[in-house]
DNA sequence: GTCGACATGTAACCAGTTACATGATTAA
DNA sequence: TTAATCATGTAACTGGTTACATGTCGAC
């Protein structure tokens, strides 16, 4: 974000973008998108609590998005985000930004298992078994949220990304299934 | 890691593990890691240059690995490192640690079709064509490594996640495939 | 005579995490 | 009475990134 006077780059971090994204769908409180991310953009983008806490107050300096304080009676006064013109304009250009190409290779399960060979094979079948179990859960909830939404006009997109969940969990499914197969047959063997 | 003169955590970060992995493969210097990495555990674990210059000596403060200068003539001297047996116990350890089952979700690239009604059509077309395009790449890179390396016994865990990696683009390109046809479908008519 | 490989590292920064702190209200 | 939900935030840390700095040697 960079909040330079003269900002040329105003470029928004990832968290930003979809606070951004969230706040296109009505003014919330940072407690209620947190709710929200956890809930909906989860598979998809998942920031701590804090850093949704720590981002908004950036977004107003930025004239992103104005806060109004709701009395909350007892409870600390809740803190209304809304998102202005100028944020929605900001979110627009951040989304249609091509997405850099090479966004980090990092997946820790992938990584144990490239260095199978030096480690029990049972952990490694631990791994991979509860990489299955994993992704068996994730296919049964996605699947559950897909008879929700198939179909409905107003999250056609929110389907799509859902449908790479489920494409991705059954694809996982099949490749853990096949190395499992594979560890058993040349394990006991061996 | 925690270098504290008790530690009882002693826990490596992944890219600790990462290059520990490496030196398990021989003595190596920075520069050599570097180069290892870019080349082979890639696609899974890619720090940046400067963090693999940066973990080598906290990996050798902890007794993980000794280093070796050899003098190289008018360049640097290359620093050499050397995986000890305690390194090799913490990698073990490591490796067999269950992964995290919160792995955090991010990517930018679903976030972005997640949004997918706050972009310019044409945009998102875009997004999906440069995603397809990508898939197709690493696919046939992956299939030339599949064709050098398949059936070696030494990198049978190396194949193991390469065929996740193959899978994984078959699956990408099957639904961005699709996906693109969609919208080809609703974009114009509406 | 220019480019890429060799070879090491530092400095500044950033996006994000966990744990801590506070305290009322409501439902089981 | 205990746990969850509501509601905000700070502090300390971490794992990582990009850009900078320096200089030789060999190939084309």
């Amino acid at each position: 974000m960079r909040t330079s006077t003269e900002q040329t780059t105003s470029l928004l971090s990832s968290t930003e973008a979809a606070v951004l994204g969230l706040l296109t769908r009505g003014a919330r409180s940072g407690y209620d998108l947190n709710k929200l991310a956890k809930a909906g953009v989860a598979y998809v983008w998942a920031p701590a609590k804090s850093q949704i806490y720590a981002v908004l107050p950036r977004l107003v300096a930025a004239g992103y998005a104005t806060t109004r304080s709701v009395p909350g009676g007892q409870r600390p006064d809740k803190q209304l985000y809304r998102l202005t013109a100028k944020g929605r304009r900001a979110l627009k250009e951040w989304l249609e930004l091509p997405v850099d190409d090479a966004d980090a290779a990092r997946n820790p399960f992938l990584l144990k298992a490239f260095f199978g060979d030096l480690m029990e094979p049972e952990a490694l079948v631990g791994h991979f078994e509860r990489r299955r179990d994993r992704a068996r859960a994730s296919l049964a909830e996605f699947k559950a949220i897909e008879d929700e939404i198939a179909g409905r006009e107003d999250s056609y997109y929110g389907y799509l990304t859902l449908r790479w969940g489920l494409a991705e969990a059954r694809t996982l499914i099949r490749w853990t299934d096949e190395v499992l197969r594979e560890l058993a047959e040349r394990g006991p063997s061996t």
